[in-house]
DNA sequence: TGTACATCAGTGAACGCGCGTTCACTGATGTAC
DNA sequence: TGTACATCAGTGAACGCGCGTTCACTGATGTAC
């Protein structure tokens, strides 16, 4: 019957969740060497190999976790930046970066999960959508200040962006007092990124 | 005697800086998770325990390598902007990002060891002057433009190009077209910090 | 509606691996008289 | 210069830990007639 069949899918899918969640949580709290497919199944109350099921390994568990992430934070960005007025070019542009900082210090391993430097690693798969958001969403609100040189503005911009974000998390600019360089960086770059008409 | 006690002394200096280039070895071809004392010890033909006479943990090596990793790359920067003419702050700030993008290309686990976001990490200690060594370079750079504002404006800079190096190495820019948007990055990085006179 | 069969979920034991760290110990290197 | 002692280097075995993954298996859930 369609319905049994949709009662065990219905199952699999709410275990899949559960297990995502488990693992995010674990991530969040220990960091990504604590995300052991063992660990997961321990608090899931279920075997490890019972996992097996859901995921073919390891590396396909943190890979989703990824994806979510990036949607996570993009989503986090978006909204912030819809509902910011007034919708000026410059003020989404710094919405959006406070936004992000926002979302990483709430999320430490999730952002260090994200862009860490991991040499050999391929990096997210450009098939997937996910990790382009953001980057999209910058080009977006670069795009409607001029129309010419969007990429390689926006590529500054965002390295600006996750360098600073980075350095923070990594404890480099712990002194920083609440944000006061931040703000000053994501001014400054505002003002390369989005130089008010009158200097034309 | 002296003399004998220097032998000794010499050593366990020598042995010292073999387990940290073998180590660094480790770290640069096989990466942080790889770098552990019994890998060591086993390439060193010594047993494990033994480098406990060395070391008081693994913690304390991997310090160490970071350490000596700030030297190098700071070492490689200063010698590259030290040669470069015209030494004028546009031309040395261009030299000293493009140096520090090559030292990461070379040494890719080390620059992820060095500026890897590391939540819950307490950051290289500050009382440890090898950290600085570049942001002090950089700012070095920039006061001989202006004389206010160097840090805000140097911590916007270094923090651009840490985030276009880790991006790079982490796979996001990964079509990036050897080089071409990073260059460009810095270039509208040094128009914003080093404007050229005509613009006041 | 009832039965015979196929699919799927989860178990539990095992394989094989590597790790950091401790500790009592043997020999060699250095020291003091 | 020679001897008695203290220091140090390195061994080897062990403790205790966790991990990813495989595999034959029991029951339950679903399917076809």
């Amino acid at each position: 019957m369609t319905t049994a069949r949709t009662i065990r899918q219905r199952a699999r899918d709410d275990f899949v969740r559960e297990i995502r969640d488990i693992a995010r949580r674990r991530l969040a709290q220990h960091g990504l060497q604590a995300l052991s497919l063992r660990a997961v199944a321990r608090e899931l109350g279920v075997t490890s190999s019972a996992l097996y099921r859901y995921f073919p390994g390891r590396e396909a568990l943190v890979n989703a976790l990824a994806n979510d992430a990036h949607h996570n934070a993009a989503d986090f960005v978006e909204h912030r930046v819809a509902d910011c007025v007034p919708a000026t070019p410059a003020v989404r542009w710094r919405t959006a970066c406070h936004a992000l900082r926002a979302w990483a210090h709430e999320h430490p391993h999730e952002f260090a999960l994200l862009y860490a430097p991991a040499p050999g690693a391929d990096g997210p798969d450009s098939s997937v959508p996910a990790a382009s958001r953001i980057p999209l969403l910058l080009a977006d609100i670069l795009t409607d200040h001029r129309d010419a040189d969007t990429v390689p503005r926006m590529l500054t911009g965002w390295t600006q962006l996750i360098g600073a974000i980075a350095l923070e998390t990594s404890g480099h600019l712990r002194d920083n007092d609440d944000g006061a360089f931040f703000s000053r960086s994501v001014d400054l770059m505002t003002a390369l990124l989005l130089p008010p008409p009158d200097v034309r």
